[in-house]
DNA sequence: ATAACATTTAGAATTATTCTAAATATTATT
DNA sequence: AATAATATTTAGAATAATTCTAAATGTTAT
């Protein structure tokens, strides 16, 4: 089945256009029309870790004006205020996570598709020794590997 | 004194040229000049953690002839043979490290400097939970902050 | 109402990376 | 040793992601 649980554990409901908004303001963030679109998007597809280019496409689809700037001018106030991570996986495109709960990603590369894994990214319980005197503000974990879909189909080969 | 510790624990000494070599071989890749000068290269600034644009300029320094193309190919084939791996901090330039044990990599938000963070990245023990099904071959880990250095600036304006 | 400031926009510019096809080097086969 | 097959390197073009720029628009403060 389709129903990989590590994709599903995290993710929270959707919150409805317009606390969608408050979440932006109570970030400090003044919150545009672009900028509601844009972590609207995010936040429906948390899942899909979409990259600039995905997420442009998607916030298009609702508001054809917005530009591929305003996007990455939104991305990043969105990632400097807290509400949305980065994820870099790999040479090619940063991809976007609306998903602030502590987890690792894993990327399986066979198919490409990124999911959450559970898990504590706080430096300390993770197991990471900080020496003293650096100050830790943001944690990224991340894997690769083959996914039970891809394994199954290399298997059967 | 400039001699942090979390950046020298696991620096092991620089190969001599021609153990270089071997280890190429010894990981089932044909030594050529190139791949020599390349790994040679990060061996030798795997403190910097170097892009690869940086490991260009420091291989033509050697080979004036190397190119660009070459250097990548360099590169992927020395990730594909675990000789090196690659870091992904940021949106920017992937970065190449020869640090084969196990460890964590901290940027500085203020001065881009990258450090070396003692760990162990095996999910397990790192605290993660690899759901059935997955096969982790690699993992990454990735913090940000502000180093010692920067901090102490921060605190004197 | 006006000034100051923030945000958005289109498009150009930049940067990192990949691709392409020819040249060169290496290894295997005769 | 000569030839064929294969792998690697090369320069440069092409692509893709991201950043920059300057003008237009929108918002907040005076």
């Amino acid at each position: 089945m389709e129903d990989i649980k590590a994709r599903t554990v995290f993710l929270p409901p959707t919150p409805e256009r317009g606390v969608v908004d408050l979440r932006i303001a109570e970030a400090g963030l003044r919150p545009t029309p672009q900028r509601s679109v844009v972590y609207g998007v995010l936040l429906d597809h948390a899942k899909e870790h979409p990259t600039a280019d995905e997420v442009f496409m998607q916030a298009k689809a609702q508001k054809p004006e917005i530009s591929m700037a305003t996007v990455y001018n939104c991305l990043d106030a969105l990632v400097r205020h807290r509400l949305v991570k980065q994820v870099h996986l790999d040479r090619v495109a940063t991809r976007y996570c609306s998903n602030m709960h502590e987890h690792a990603h894993f990327l399986c590369e066979v198919c490409g598709e990124v999911s959450d894994f559970e898990g504590d990214l706080k430096p300390l319980s993770s197991g990471f020794k900080v020496p003293k005197g650096y100050k830790v503000t943001q944690s990224e974990m991340n894997m690769r590997g083959v996914c039970p879909n891809c394994t199954e189909k290399e298997v059967s080969r």
